[in-house]
DNA sequence: GATGAATGAGGCTTCATTCAT
DNA sequence: AATGAATGAAGCCTCATTCAT
């Protein structure tokens, strides 16, 4: 009886896994629909077509069917190439900003739901903090090897406010949407693409030509 | 029984107003302290010193309750002289982005509270969006008074961007705390001076002088 | 909303304390009936006509409901008049053996239900065993107010051991019936009759003359 | 599937006999440490390294493993050899006491299990009672072979009330331990002699003598 | 036969809302 | 109007037992 630290248990089975697979289909849904409190066991496991008992089977607890989500969710949002390096800081920052933007645009329905839930579940606000934190140390440091390209007085101050605002920008508008703080309409590639500008100006890149 | 569309029902006596201040205070230290789910009406009720039945007496529902809170919060902090007219852009940007933050930094708590429960309760979303669309189109107002001193492309878009990167990674801070997505530190003041130059760097003033 | 360390509210009004006496005999006769795991919440709710809330409205929980019980049936196996001083050995104990025995005969049902949960549950155990402790110290001292009749080596001892005697033989004949370690039927009184025989023989009171 | 009406599947194979034989372990291991309740099916299981459904191979239900384990015991407590005939009463009550509770007190934690499942369920109460009876019948007949030493008016009656007497001491304090019912402690051998004290002075021994 | 995943009835508890006083 | 007791739907979880492999 196989039981991680995480609460989830491993099954052997065929029939097995693809039970487990529709509970996290089935909770990823109500998450991504319903948010938190939306998600109850017995309507996971109506969907799932699975019984209670199962989904105790397999979690010890809804929060620990909830955490495996938020884990499978960050695995995927982990799960992409490596940057190559880039030759100059405009196209480190669009490849950066590029990539944080995709990844948080696909998984935006469930992201929004353990945002909502990181305040009150510290289970979900570390393992996602973390993951940011990791996200933030990366583009800090791709950044920084165009140092001479920052005008900025303290470059690693500003290699961590420039990810910040990206990162906080691009979250919110995946907690509420593209029209909440202002009426102004503006799309996601629209919005990712001022960031990038965002951040350029702010780390001081010399990039007068690219105006008008 | 007079029912305001709001849910709320106006006291006469003086009296029923001071039990009503009560409630209100109650509710917004729950809030405060424990988020939409730690309001119960109970302890609101103990709190206030106002019986189960009073609550019902003043408020249609618990939403209700929370709903009038909210608007009172968003009222106090539109509360505020309007600003004077600044003469260049940097007074401007310095301006606005002080007053949002020190507002929101003084809210921070209820702020909190009900930024993590707009996303699920529509009768929150619809005014906190309201008043922040108010306090972009009078930021964006502000700024392009001194368009001259913008070098984007699309001034308008400039400046609706610029407020939304403050208030998004404002809110964020609020909601989350500074170490969050970096794990690097920065205080509430430091990170509010970076956003002012944030801004004026996207916006593109000119301001090389003040850089080393 | 007082609420007492024992996990019980205290009803104010007449029509609570109604409910809260149908509550308590509803777990009563349940405890009675069917032990500890035959008193449901929802079972006691519904004979005492009485909603669940509300059984959470008096008790902190379903043990504290059966804490209440058992305090209750303690308070009313003390509620005796003092015995008199008795003139000699033997009047003490048959006094003593007597009381004792009626009181347990009269709870017997409930007596049972709480001897096969003290020792699962300490906040049973516990006043129980203080107060068969009280009564084994009365026991003592009336006893030993005749040492002079008692030709045990250690009249100390010796009053211990009688009462737990009768205490024990007793409390086994609550918990399993008349037949259960003897085939030889033997009803209530005569075994009474004969526990204050094995008391005064072992106690050593010199009785000759009773015997044929 | 031969099923005897004990409800236990008798096995044919060794390794059907070796799994038996540590599921009756691992039964008796959490009975003895956990009582009925803490008896599990899964449990058991888990710790005699057989799967649930060849538990339900060998037993009809949880309460056929509980039942087969209690009749063991029972067994085991049965086991000895018989007493020689004693030379005198207080010889024959010494020896049929302390045999009495040698057993007990070996099989203490299993019997307080069954000791307190037994009012529960007539199944267990039934062979426990039976057992009980051929040991006050045994008892009885010893002890009465020295009738002419037995001054009590009925040595019928004595006889099985000194039995009564020393098991359900014995009995209760396997249960509720030493201190239960008073404060002052005994030690299990003390307890012993002094029943024995209690028997011999009851049924009337003469044996001023040993006193002083 | 053996395995262990699957089942689902049933238990406890919370809390927004209603209602008798 | 005010009080606070009463209501009951709904949520989480356990565990004896069954069943597909």
């Amino acid at each position: 009886m196989p039981s991680s630290p995480s609460g989830v248990r491993l099954p052997q089975q065929r029939r097995s896994r693809e039970s487990l697979e529709r509970l996290m289909q089935a909770g990823e849904a109500l998450l991504a629909r319903d948010g938190y409190d939306g998600l109850t066991v017995a309507e996971v496991s109506r969907r799932a077509k699975v019984s209670v008992g199962s989904v105790y089977g397999r979690f010890e607890s809804k929060d620990a069917l909830v955490h495996a989500i938020h884990l499978r969710m960050l695995t995927r949002m982990n799960d992409q190439p490596t940057l190559d390096d880039e030759p100059d800081l405009e196209a480190t920052v669009r490849a950066g900003v590029g990539a944080l933007a995709t990844v948080m645009h696909r998984e935006r329905a469930l992201l929004r739901a353990f945002m909502l839930r990181g305040p009150v579940d510290p289970k979900i606000a570390e393992p996602g903090s973390r993951a940011s934190r990791a996200a933030a140390e990366a583009f800090r440091q791709r950044v920084l090897r165009h140092r001479d390209e920052i005008s900025h007085r303290d470059p690693e101050v500003a290699a961590d406010v420039a990810f910040r605002t990206v990162y906080d920008v691009l979250a919110r508008q995946v907690m509420y949407g593209p029209t909440f703080e202002s009426a102004r309409a503006i799309s996601w590639d629209e919005l990712v693409e001022e960031l990038i500008e965002v951040c350029l100006a702010y780390l001081g890149a010399d990039r007068e030509f690219s105006r008008e």
